[in-house]
DNA sequence: TCTATACTTGAATCAGCAG
DNA sequence: ACTGCTGATTCAAGTATAG
């Protein structure tokens, strides 16, 4: 451990966690010193009530005191400076991310560009398996959104473009990453089983930002240091790190987390990457973009039955009057649904079964959904 | 079109193109007027070496930290005056979308929130055919921002979760939509073939924000037209719409598209409505009608339970006899009440938790509702 | 040991109406 | 504005249990 630099100045306190509030203790620390800061603040979360589930159980939300603000005013000021302490000890080629949803990015966001930084991106974490939305009110809230900023426009910031190229099957990464949310055995648990932190971020997540913005070698902070992904994945990646951490508990379990991190020897990087399946398009998509118009007609393949398109994607079926349905009652469903009723089949395949015409021919609805899966390639 | 409303008020110029700067013609409209509004602002894109005001104007090269500032202090000017002037016209329960870059978008975000604006939602709209990187320099910008937000905390907006639901292959609607950037033939060109306008949306962006977040008849206003695809997707979808636009050429250019529109039949625009717009049928009318009769026995889904039904259309159980209740005490109440003092939940839906038998077969007391209120049709 | 089913959980600003 | 009652509402993974 590093105690002492050649010039004598302050040294850093290298792969290790300080305790204490991270303004105070950036504050202490020598000025442009730091490679890379990674920031996941609090969220600024404003829950009123107790949320459960349609099965009745209760959602563990995030009402810790840290996460607590009175006001936005009181969050301003606490962005402002806990971003400001963190501009003085980068370098002037460093750079800084931080992690965000709408409650509060905005206002770190703006926050950052009143300081002088300068964001080279914003970056969508889209979750394979968010939290749904359990009473219908909004959508799914399916993403988190991370800020790139360099200390200044003219920095020469660390980016690994080749790097992050290879991990993405050699096409350029983009500004949206697709990843599961912290949970199984990476997710730390306390001696009740229960989560440890309530707001883990999972690895991969910290492996994609230290591979393309820092080198080996290079100082890695996080002022908010939680349950320590930062720490645990610059450790393996080769990179020093700083973590500040206000809450002995937390200190507690990352220390141990990071007692049992290999680093990974030189050279190795893991590669394995599960074969993309076919992205599923939604009936929906074809009204949404234009290729099937609402109250357009669509025919059975056996040519025995007609349904016309809404504007939401469902279809709607003149059933056919007969002794089960004697006053012939309107149909209504997706695709597949209003497909297998009027074939009394338990199940049918709707992109096959349903045909619209263009030019004076009959074209099944799968053409269309081809077209489309051509263009997300 | 309407040009005088009933009660002598100032007129809404629906589904007309305003020609002006939004923000004085939105203060000339009547206050609490409108019920969506759609705004795509000018992104404030910093390209290096020219700045410009949101009025076009060249920001004079000054210190480049002083520059900066001043240019976002400009920006954020600008938007809190339309954000106050939109804010004005919208209805107590009307809603706003803004759609916006990492350059403009924080400071938009920030500048709702401070205003009162209670955001619902961000919204990412990725990409499927972004403009690569071409330098390798960063990640690929493949995404937008959406900014989903109510007049107030308090705000009863309008949301199809069912058609959004529909729209997407019976699954909620998620934060994150994958959408092609507008190319083809929906993209407008010029004589000269080239595009008409440099940001033109895609529709199905529109489509979705509409069919999700209006009803037909509503009146949805876009203070930054352009080449008019809210306007356009407002017509197809038998919405009421008002466009503002400074710039006479995106005017003609919208016009020409608008007047070639043609709206879907009216029958296609209906959409899955939610359960709670059906006619609420009080339990004991099935008691009434004699569906079922006083006395008779209910059993809970899971069989665990059993409840008399009383003549005034209240249960009563047993409940079991243990260590909470040694006594086996009598409980009356509604089928909600009881069911969720049965399971111990905050709540229960009786409709669908207790069960009654007919020819020997376990059936939900939901039947019967069904039951009463295809009658009501 | 394998398979099928059941249960648990995740940074959440999560209801609407009648009286 | 407040109170109280009705009754609507979930997706993807991982873990635990049963067969």
């Amino acid at each position: 451990m590093r105690t002492k630099t050649k010039s004598g100045a302050p040294a850093l306190p290298l792969n290790q966690i300080v305790s204490g509030d991270c303004i105070e203790v950036m504050r202490s620390l020598p000025e442009a010193s730091v490679d890379l800061i990674f920031a996941d603040p609090p969220y600024n979360l404003q829950l009123k009530g107790e949320l459960h589930r349609p099965d009745n159980s209760r959602v563990d939300g995030v009402d810790d005191a840290w996460d607590s603000f009175d006001s936005f005013s009181t969050y301003d000021r606490f962005t402002n400076e806990w971003l400001a302490a963190a501009r003085r000890i980068l370098k002037p080629d460093g750079a800084i991310w931080v992690i965000g949803s709408y409650h509060n990015i905005f206002r770190v966001g703006a926050a950052l560009q009143n300081q002088g930084f300068w964001i080279l991106n914003d970056v969508v974490w889209r979750k394979s398996n968010p939290m749904p939305n359990f009473r219908g009110k909004r959508l799914t809230n399916a993403h988190e959104t991370l800020i790139w900023a360099s200390k200044s426009d003219s920095s020469k910031y660390t980016f690994n473009y080749e790097a992050l190229k290879a991990l993405n099957e050699d096409v350029q990464m983009r500004s949206d990453w697709v990843l599961p949310i912290c949970t199984g055995h990476e997710r730390l648990k306390d001696e009740k089983g229960d989560k440890a932190h309530p707001t883990q971020k999972p690895q991969a997540l910290l492996h994609r930002v230290l591979v393309g913005c820092t080198d080996p070698g290079d100082v890695v902070l996080d002022p908010f240091f939680g349950s320590g992904t930062t720490g645990a994945v610059a450790k393996m990646l080769g990179r020093d790190w700083i973590g500040i951490e206000r809450d002995k508990g937390y200190i507690d379990v990352a220390e141990k987390r990071l007692s049992k991190v290999v680093a990974y020897d030189k050279g190795s990087l893991e590669v394995t990457r599960p074969k993309r399946a076919e992205p599923r398009v939604p009936f929906g998509q074809l009204v949404e973009r234009g290729l099937l118009r609402p109250g357009e007609k669509l025919t059975s393949l056996n040519g025995r039955h007609v349904a016309r398109v809404r504007a939401d994607g469902t279809l709607v079926a003149e059933r056919v009057t007969g002794k089960a349905n004697p006053v012939g009652a309107v149909l209504n469903g997706s695709i597949h649904k209003v497909g297998a009723t009027l074939e009394g089949a338990p199940s049918c395949n709707g992109w096959t079964y349903w045909c619209f015409r263009r030019d004076g021919k009959t074209v099944p609805i799968d053409a269309l959904r081809q077209q489309i899966r051509s263009e997300l390639r």
